[in-house]
DNA sequence: CAAAACTAGTTGACATCGTCCATTACATTT
DNA sequence: AAATGTAATGGACGATGTCAACTAGTTTTG
C-alpha cells in the first residue's frame, strides 16, 4: 500500500534523512519508540510526586480512586501487568501513604484497595497534570487526537479483555 | 468533549467494567500500555533471532542495512534512545556478528557501522516477521491502520527532529 | 599556534521494570 | 475430606533506560 522506496542505500549524518524502511509503516514501531518519549515527558511532569516512573502508580491511582475496594488482579490486567509487578508498586504506594489495603469480607485470598486522604489529594493533582499531558502532542488537532485516542481504545479494550476471559 | 463520568465510584471484580477516569481520553495512557503488549507480542514472534527484547536491536538492524555508514548517534536519535543504551545494544550485535564498526575516514571520533552477512540475512528474516506483526491489530481494518500510523508518524518525526536540532 | 568549547562514544553505577517460579492462603468443586 | 483453581507475596534474573564521569578527537576563538 504505502510507498516502498526499498531500492537505494545512502549514508546519512543527520536523522531528519534517515529512511526506517518497513518500521516507516509500522504501528508497533512508532507505538515502542514513543512510549519512550512520552514516557519522559509524563516523568518530568511528575517529577517529585510520589508517582513519578512507570505506567503502574498512575493507573493504580485512577482505578482504585474510582473503584473504592477493587483488588489488585484487576488493576494488573488494565494495567497490561503482571501481578507481582502490581503487588510492588502497592508496596510502594502503601510505604508512601497513599494506598490502603484491607482483607476483602467475601474472600479471604482477596485485598480491597483504598486510597487515603493522602492518595484522593495526589488524585486530583495528578488528574490535572495527566490532562496538561495533552500538550505534548499540541501539533495535532484536537479532532485528530480524539481519533487516535479512539482507535487505540479499542485495541487497548480488545487486549485487556481477550486477557481477562483466558489466559 | 469526551464523556465525563466523573460522579460515582463502584468497586468492580472485572477488568470489563472498570473505569479509566481521565485515563479514558488520554493518548499517552493507550501508547504506554500498548506499548507492553505489542513488545510482548514482537518479543514472541522474534523469539531466538538474536533481536529479541527492545526497540533498539530492531532499529538498529533496519537503519545500519539502509544506510551503511551511519554512525550510533543517528540511531539513537531514532530509536529515541541515550547514544549510551545504544552503544549498548551495538556490543551485543557485534557479539553475535551482525555488525561491523569502523573508524569514520573523516571524523576520528565517528563510527561507521556495517551489517556483516549474518547481519544482512537477519534483516531480511526481521522484515518479513515486522510485516507480519500487522496481525496483532488484526480488528483495525487497513484504513484506520494507515490512519493511526500517519497520525503517530508525525507526532515521532517532530520528536525526533526537535531533540536534534536542539538539546 | 594554543586554549577553550564542543561533540562522539565508552563505561560504571543505579533504579526500575517485566518475567519466571515457588510458596502460602483461601475457595470451590467433587 | 481431597483435589483443583485462584489471589497475592517474595526471590531471582535479565534487560532497559538514565545519569554522570571520562577519553579522545574536532572546531572555534583569540
Amino acid at each position: 500500500m504505502a510507498a516502498e522506496s526499498h531500492a537505494k542505500q545512502s549514508t546519512v549524518t543527520r536523522v531528519d534523512d534517515v529512511d526506517l524502511d518497513v518500521l516507516e509503516d509500522t504501528l508497533s514501531f512508532f507505538i515502542r519508540s514513543l512510549n519512550l518519549a512520552v514516557s519522559r515527558d509524563l516523568d518530568a511532569r511528575l517529577d517529585g510526586l510520589d508517582v513519578a516512573r512507570g505506567t503502574g502508580k498512575v493507573t493504580a491511582l485512577f482505578l482504585i480512586g474510582r473503584h473504592p475496594g477493587i483488588r489488585p488482579s484487576v488493576i494488573a490486567a488494565a494495567a497490561m501487568m503482571d501481578r507481582s509487578a502490581i503487588g510492588r508498586v502497592l508496596d510502594g504506594m502503601e510505604r508512601h501513604g497513599l494506598v490502603r489495603r484491607e482483607p476483602d469480607s467475601e474472600d479471604g485470598r482477596v485485598q480491597a484497595l483504598f486510597l487515603t486522604e493522602a492518595g484522593e489529594t495526589l488524585a486530583a493533582e495528578v488528574r490535572a497534570i495527566v490532562r496538561e499531558s495533552r500538550a505534548f502532542f499540541h501539533d495535532m488537532s484536537d479532532s485528530e487526537y480524539a481519533q487516535v485516542v479512539d482507535l487505540l481504545r479499542n485495541i487497548y479494550w480488545r487486549i485487556v479483555k481477550s486477557h481477562s476471559g483466558r489466559g
